[in-house]
DNA sequence: TTCTAAATAGGAATTATTCCTATTTTTATT
DNA sequence: AATAAAAATAGGAATAATTCCTATTTAGAA
């Protein structure tokens, strides 16, 4: 039976008051600076554990290490694939007829109800 | 001035004529064994420079290394995050709503038409 | 043909992440 | 409150994936 580390609950704690995507060194990093005594290692086991139960999201990045979410709305990601900002934004993607195409077309048959969109941001598009 | 050199035109005639969203080490593996000279470096600068060029499509996975796709037809992917198989399948995303959705809650400005669904394949969902 | 920027080969280095194992902690049970 | 067993941790080693480095080669313009 799985039980409840001091450890997870304040990696968890951090995620849900995070806004900002942080990378599983950030999340180190600023639990290690509340007084967390969690190593690198519980870090990234417990990002997993709570990606696999659903209750955070795992980013994967184009460059650069996975960033982690907790989901407080349903949204989706549009991530720069220059300076790896990734954006939340609100859009109905009409589920049903999602969910269709991707059945007809595809083996997957359980999928998250957000999408990823990767582009470049204003910041970076001159350079 | 930008070359065309032979190994370079070799990744990309492989990822051309492949559908299977192969990897770096795959694209490396298969050329090498039609007499490619290319090193595993040469691989990833090419792949690399042919997804910054739009040309072809790098596609992060939560688990394991990035894949590479040549996009024949415009298309998206549906990922299946336990065996990591990557499936194709072709929707309309009203291009105009989702442009509006995501211009006006984020600062990304130009993004791909295709977009990134991750779930559970058939064969996975038991396990 | 010559010249120069661009690209390569091959291996070292780095980055991100997972794995290992002895120790500690959590929780259920007494 | 003490005990036991499973679960989780710490910390470092190991691995995997990718980038970096530099001397050499190549493509293509002049």
């Amino acid at each position: 039976m799985e039980k409840n580390s001091k450890q997870r609950q304040e990696i968890l704690d951090f995620l849900i008051e995070s806004y900002s995507h942080p990378t599983a060194e950030e999340v180190y990093n600023e639990i290690k600076k509340r007084g967390s005594t969690a190593s690198k290692g519980t870090v990234y086991r417990n990002l997993n554990f709570l990606s696999e139960k659903g209750i955070i999201e795992k980013i994967s990045m184009q460059n650069g290490p996975d960033r982690y979410d907790y989901l407080k709305t349903p949204h989706n990601h549009a991530i720069c694939v220059k300076c790896n900002t990734v954006y939340d934004f609100e859009y109905d993607f009409s589920p049903k007829k999602l969910k269709k195409a991707i059945t007809e077309k595809t083996d997957i048959e359980e999928f998250s109800n957000y999408i990823i969109v990767q582009g470049i941001c204003k910041k970076c598009l001159g350079k």
